[in-house]
DNA sequence: AACCCGGTCATACTTTAGTATGATTTTGCC
DNA sequence: GGCAAAATCATACTAAAGTATGACCGGGTT
C-alpha cells in the first residue's frame, strides 16, 4: 500500500485544481457583471494568502529537539579498587606500613604479619604505633575502617 | 522601549501596503496593455501564495517534536545494605550477638561497646568470643571480615 | 662527611583482647 | 508453670595488642 505515500501530494494537487476552477467562474462572475477590478484581485490575493499559510503549517517541517534524560541505574558491581596516593602522601604512610595495613584488614594478627614479611613482632608492633599515629586512630579495626574510607586498601 | 513589541506588526503592515502599492501599478500595467486576465490574476496568486507562506513561517510556533533519549548513568552508589538473614540463622547469631559485631566493625573496644550497651565489659567479651566460635575465627578483625562477605554488616 | 629517613629490632611495660568456667536473671514459648 | 535459649555478670587466667624508648643500618641528599 506504498501509494499512501502520495496521499497528500494528490489531495494538494486536487484542491489547488479545484481553486483555479473557482478562480475560472469568479472571474467569469465579476467580468459579466462587470464588479470592480479591485474587489476582484483583493479577494484572489486573500484567498490564496490563506493557500500560503495552510500549505506552511501542514508541510512545514518539525523541529526536532532532542532530550537526553539520564537514567540512573544502580550496578552492584564491585567498584574496582584504585589507591588513593594523595591521600597516602598527604599522610605520609610508607609502602612498609601499607603492607601492614592491608594485611591487618585480612585479619592476620601481629605474628602472623610479621611472618608474612619475615621480619620480628616488634617491628610489626612499630610499623603497626606509626601506623595509628599517621591514621590518628587507637586501635588496628579502627584503623582499618579509616583506610577503607580513605581508599587505601580495597 | 515597548516598542518593540510592535516592530514585527509595522513591518508587516507596511510589507502589505508596499504590495498593494505594486498590485496596482500591475493592475495598471495589465490593464493599459491589455494583457491577459490570467496572467495578471496567476502572478497576483503566486505571489500572495508565497506571501501567505512566509507569513505562516514567520508567525506560527514552531512545532516540536521532542526525541527522549534516555541514557544509562552508571552511578557507584551506595549500595543499600541488606541484611541476609538466612546467614544469621544459620550460623545461630542472636540479636544481641548482632549488635556487638557491628560496634565492633566500627572500631570499638570492648570497653566502649559495653559503654553503649549499658553492660559490663566481661558480658561484652562472652558475646564476642560466642561470635569468634559462631563465625569460626580467631580475631575480632577477621570476624568484621567474615560478617562483611556473609552481609551481616554493611 | 654529616644528615635524614625508612626499615629493622630489642627491652620493658601497660592495656586490651580473648578463653574457660560457672552462675544468675530474663524472656519467649509450649 | 516449667523449659530452653538468650543475656547478663564474675573470677581468673593467657595471649595479643599497643606504647615508649633507644639502637643499628643502608640509601639518598645536601
Amino acid at each position: 500500500m506504498h501509494w499512501f505515500k502520495y496521499k497528500n501530494a494528490l489531495l494538494y494537487g486536487l484542491s489547488l485544481a479545484l481553486l483555479l476552477l473557482l478562480l475560472q467562474w469568479l472571474e467569469f462572475r465579476f467580468l459579466v457583471l462587470s464588479h470592480s477590478m479591485e474587489v476582484y484581485v483583493g479577494f484572489i490575493a486573500l484567498l490564496f494568502t490563506g493557500l500560503g499559510v495552510w500549505l506552511a503549517l501542514k508541510l512545514a517541517k518539525p523541529k526536532k529537539e532532542t532530550i537526553v534524560i539520564e537514567k540512573e541505574v544502580h550496578i552492584p558491581a564491585p567498584t574496582e579498587f584504585t589507591l588513593n596516593q594523595n591521600e597516602l602522601e598527604r599522610l605520609g604512610i610508607s609502602k612498609r606500613e601499607l603492607e601492614v595495613l592491608q594485611l591487618m584488614s585480612e585479619g592476620l594478627s601481629n605474628a602472623e604479619i610479621a611472618e608474612r614479611l619475615f621480619v620480628s613482632l616488634n617491628t610489626i608492633k612499630t610499623h603497626s604505633s606509626k601506623l595509628f599515629e599517621k591514621l590518628d586512630v587507637k586501635r588496628r579495626t579502627q584503623a582499618v575502617e579509616a583506610a577503607k574510607r580513605l581508599q587505601l586498601i580495597p
